[in-house]
DNA sequence: CTGTGATACGGGTATATACCCACTCCATGT
DNA sequence: ACATGGAGTGGGTATATACCCGTATCACAG
């Protein structure tokens, strides 16, 4: 067993990554792109970099991840009035998506809350806020 | 802020594993290639499947992060008695970056120890069990 | 109205990871 | 001895991520 606390954090996030996934397989998306969805819905019409500084990745990242989205047509993106910008919105199956998508992501949600626990939630938050 | 606990998660272990890289930086590894030297260290000469197992990595992402240190020359592999098989080995460069790298790894381990704390870790744990 | 610096994005490259397929090599049963 | 199946590896492809550079566009100072 790995006693090195960053490999076993990487590795905790990997299961919880494929749990997440394996939950959300029947709309077809991943937790990162569930993620992404979701952070298109609350700020629509919007552009790469104001998704990007919402959620904390790096720019070229998102503008990857909504091609990958704009393929399966649940993201669509529109020029914006500043050329430069590429504005994203939901498409309708998008919509869809996340509606569906939202009692699985529920479910996953709950059962790892579960196993954290009101201390692990903290010292998740302890973690986030120290690093 | 993402209410979603995987996300957390995962941002969590970037970040961490950003501070990890950056505290072994003086001696030109990440931290999973640090976690790859110690296990080869500990088991050599081994083969990659062996290695694999280990760590609870796939196979083939073994494979492909020790050409990375093959390329530094902190590894090496020298084919076995069964053709089919690639036993890898430390390299006196490997041992020396392991031996330097040891403190710096500590430093770090000991930082995310003490925001974690013993709950922390124990919360990990139970993560580590429940996935 | 023009030039210059700032901003938005895309693409290249890199690491880390997984899965699947093909190839090679071994080992064992007949 | 040979065939068949299993094991070990490598390579292809995919996602997710970062950083850096180039290009296009904009906004503002002069």
């Amino acid at each position: 067993m790995s006693d090195c606390l960053c490999v076993t954090l990487r590795r905790a996030a990997q299961r919880v990554t494929a749990l997440y996934d394996e939950a959300l397989a029947p709309i077809g998306v991943t937790v990162a792109q569930f993620s992404l969805l979701r952070h298109v819905q609350r700020m629509a019409p919007v552009s790469l970099s104001d998704l990007a500084t919402s959620m904390g990745l790096d720019r070229s990242t998102v503008g990857r991840n909504t091609k990958l989205l704009e393929r399966t047509k649940l993201l669509a993106t529109i020029p914006g009035e500043d050329l430069r910008e590429s504005t994203v919105v939901l498409t309708k199956r998008g919509a869809r998506a996340l509606a569906e998508g939202a009692p699985l992501w529920e479910q996953a949600q709950a059962r790892i809350g579960a196993v954290l626990g009101e201390d692990g939630k903290r010292s998740l938050k302890r973690l986030m806020t120290a690093v």
